[in-house]
DNA sequence: GATCCGCTTTCCGTCTAATGGAAAGTTTCG
DNA sequence: CGAAACTTTCCATTAGACGGAAAGCGGATC
């Protein structure tokens, strides 16, 4: 025989299988991997974020890849194309971005500056959807990203108009999160004090508290059954905002998009 | 003892556990059975349209669940808000999408018309990203949608400036279709005129070919590496677009585009 | 140009986790 | 109030998932 090794025998196959995880948290593991800080991934960044066997990883992703779920993209993977098309039927962007995005370009025709909408999203409000024009300066928050209730102007509005529980959760965090420049505010009855002024003036202001050259107003949007979880506002870099003229704009939109909230029930 | 049938013994289990499908397949399929004819579902339509048994269905999605994949609205289940968050980092919205909204805008503020951009996927256009102002109308396409190269402003320009091979497979579209509305073309003859016009005067337009009540002007996006797989477009309802202002606005805005795309590589 | 290192991909013996019919529980409807 | 349709739970069976090992693949480094 020409050959002595036609195949080698492999005796043991894998000890221990698993700890005690389905293959479907797996899978889903593995697209939690993905965040916006790693937005592309190797096949072993993806087991060790994962924390799978890069075998397992190797198996799973090519039936996501298959599927559409992710993409090669080179040596590197990313998220496909059919999972950003299964995304947009999500009822957050369908019945609520879809819906205030009309109301948001009047308030860039009007203001030249990035339009942002937030919801509140657990202890912390959520960019839902933003606007911005060629003349409006280079955005620097992306949709998606999420921000503190404590050290926005949207997470603010929010607290002052919306659910009072609300409080302790901010409080909570921002015991927690720390200061993100040193001007976020970190004291219990500072945050007190500034949300009676928000609650007061119907408008929130942030001056860098959550990132320098970061200058924001909001106003919460209030829907037609009474409830505040989403606030719409503009930010500008480097100067603050132009609070007298912007804020009747907001109101106005912010009231065209209440209005039209949550008739259509939950989202 | 009191109880005869403390709890029935079943023999039989599942006498036909799978045919040939792996978990994470049908886990994919619960996903891909909602589309946007369908973004809500109860558990057993769910399980009918992706072709697996109620009992798998159930357990699946309560994992997809637990994970955000989806999330349960009343009995229904829809899509989940993590997924949509996820969607976010796919390349095309990322890359494309981002980099041309503030572009869209541009042509908004100047024309008051819906403005739509459109991809290349496969064998259709998508569209990619819409923008709507409340003068603007209610806007009739949703993004995620897709359209026939060979009825829309949009496909008509891309067939007009992209690659050559596109044709074959615009024109087998075209036979299998049929027409969508009365004014839909449908000989190739008459597709080889029109995309030939649409090449001299460097933009294209539809009236009512893809829905009655529907017209369109599209002009190409030429990437820096001269491909074209995008367009740039608006639409009205009722009355045909006025294309002669219109038609300087879009070149500038696609112009504008197409220098920034495919500088950072695929998408 | 040989050696090493880290990565992707394939293989396959073992055995756990997935399976789905059936039954029970729940809501809807006439 | 019974029938129909749907959701949820159960569990005996086994098909599919598992992952260590080894092979293959660049691309650094000496």
């Amino acid at each position: 025989m020409a050959n002595a090794h036609p195949r080698k025998k492999r005796e043991s196959a894998s000890p221990s299988p698993t700890p005690g995880a389905t293959v479907t948290s797996r899978a889903l593991a593995l697209l939690g991997s993905f965040d916006s800080a790693h937005p592309r991934l190797s096949l072993s960044e993806m087991a060790r974020r994962a924390e799978i066997p890069v075998a397992t990883a190797h198996r799973l992703s090519s039936e996501l890849v298959f599927w559409g779920a992710l993409e090669r993209s080179g040596q590197d993977y990313v998220v496909g194309h059919r999972l950003w098309k299964l995304g947009l039927l999500a009822p957050v962007r369908k019945n609520i971005g879809e819906l205030a995005a009309p109301y948001m370009q009047d308030v860039l025709f009007v203001t030249q500056n990035v339009v942002n909408l937030f919801i509140l999203e657990d202890d912390h409000v959520l960019l839902l959807e933003r606007l911005s024009g060629t003349r409006s300066g280079a955005p620097f928050r992306r949709v998606g990203e999420q921000l503190p209730l404590h050290a926005s102007a949207a997470g603010k509005a929010i607290l002052a108009f919306g659910a009072p529980d609300l409080w302790e959760t901010a409080l909570e965090n921002m015991a927690r999160a720390g200061q993100m420049t040193e001007h976020t505010i970190s004291s219990p009855a500072q945050l007190r004090r500034e949300v009676a002024m928000v609650r007061e003036r119907g408008y929130a202001t942030t001056s860098q508290e959550a990132g320098l050259d970061n200058f924001g107003i909001a106003v919460p949007i209030i829907s037609s059954d009474g409830t505040c979880t989403a606030s719409l506002g503009v930010v500008t870099q480097n100067q603050p905002v132009a609070v007298g003229p912007i804020v009747p704009v907001l109101r106005i939109a912010a009231r065209g998009i209440g209005r039209r909230i949550s008739l259509g029930g939950e989202y």
